[in-house]
DNA sequence: TCTAGAATTGACCAGTGGTAAATTAATAAG
DNA sequence: CTTATTAATTTACCACTGGTCAATTCTAGA
């Protein structure tokens, strides 16, 4: 009854993963069926299926990649030889242009309430904030209260999170970052 | 073929938009099918197409209603005979309070990305901001810069688009209400 | 009483995520 | 070179979804 692929290369989580990043991407979660992916990768869809257990692990294991970039640029930000406001103002855009660069990653990560989903991502955005957060902590010389970082993450989570459907660039919306950043940095003065 | 409802009582979109109500609010957009629905009210979800065009139509309906309550909660506040400053923090709160009482639907109108639900769902978050944005200029002396007031509602939208999917109530955020609230006020001050 | 039209049903469609048995291909052992 | 084992793949299937539409039933008006 099958007619199993004649070998070449044959399926791995890396070539499901590129594919779907794609569809998923232009797309976002909802939109792109399990099927499709198979189609476009010449493979049935139970082939998925082998590889993960469903559609929310793969997408989880998918944007895990992509949410190692923002830690890393963090990393980076933090060993330029700048001036420690200076670093502090391109922490906060930084993370708004991963914000509005991977608006589904950023979606499904952050925003979204589907119950499967949350169940695989929980710790990606975790450890972001956390990074994030101590690293804020650090250029503020540990003077800044615990709970205003919070607070200063959810204002830029409220920016991304608006910008994040209207398919508007990083270079679209300068005015706007520029101003929400300002605001921000304001608070960090005092 | 058919064996068509005993009359009584004819379905009306005010009964389904009753049951779809509690429905949505429960288990939100993507959980809630139209045929559910149709089987609450005793009913075949054909003829809940008679009555809406489609299932996103039907929740903008609903929806609609719950936004008009915020709008009316802004008004009445305005009437207080209170401080300014304190009509803005209630501004802020009210805001929040009403996010957090209406996470779905909140999540709906200013979070989602599906695009059959875009369609239809842009009125009421833009009236609903627009009566924000004119409160709190009224309520400045129209001294504040219009990007700003855009950004401090993009704070606050921060802090409903996170807490909208955890559960928590407004009571339960009572402490990190406060924190965000205060850090807004003090943008307002300057 | 007859008829036009409004309201309702249910079969149907194409699609979904997910499962599992059957099948194939590669591999290791003899 | 066979043969048994096992890993990878297909495919039929399940219960579900949103949506359409012809057939039906009921109601109201003449």
């Amino acid at each position: 009854m099958a007619a199993r692929k004649a070998v070449e290369k044959e399926l791995s989580r890396e070539m499901i993963i590129d594919v779907a990043h794609d569809l998923f991407v232009e797309d976002g979660y909802q939109h792109t069926s399990m099927r499709k992916i198979a189609k476009v990768l010449g493979y049935s869809h139970g082939a998925i299926y082998y590889h993960f257990k469903n559609k929310a692990e793969l997408f989880y294991a998918m944007v895990e990649q992509d949410f190692a970039m923002i830690n890393a640029e963090i990393d980076q930000l933090m060993k330029l030889d700048i001036e420690r406001e200076q670093k502090l103002e391109e922490l906060l855009l930084g993370f708004i242009r991963f914000g509005l660069t991977y608006p589904n990653h950023y979606e499904i990560m952050f925003l979204t309430k589907d119950k499967d989903l949350q169940y695989y991502a929980t710790n990606a955005p975790d450890q972001s904030y956390h990074n994030f957060a101590t690293t804020i902590a650090t250029l503020t010389d540990h003077q800044l209260e615990v709970k205003k970082i919070w607070s200063i993450f959810l204002m830029l989570h409220g920016f991304v999170a608006h910008y994040c459907r209207t398919g508007y660039s990083f270079d679209d919306l300068q005015s706007a970052v520029q101003t929400h950043v300002q605001l921000i940095m304001n608070i960090l003065k005092d």
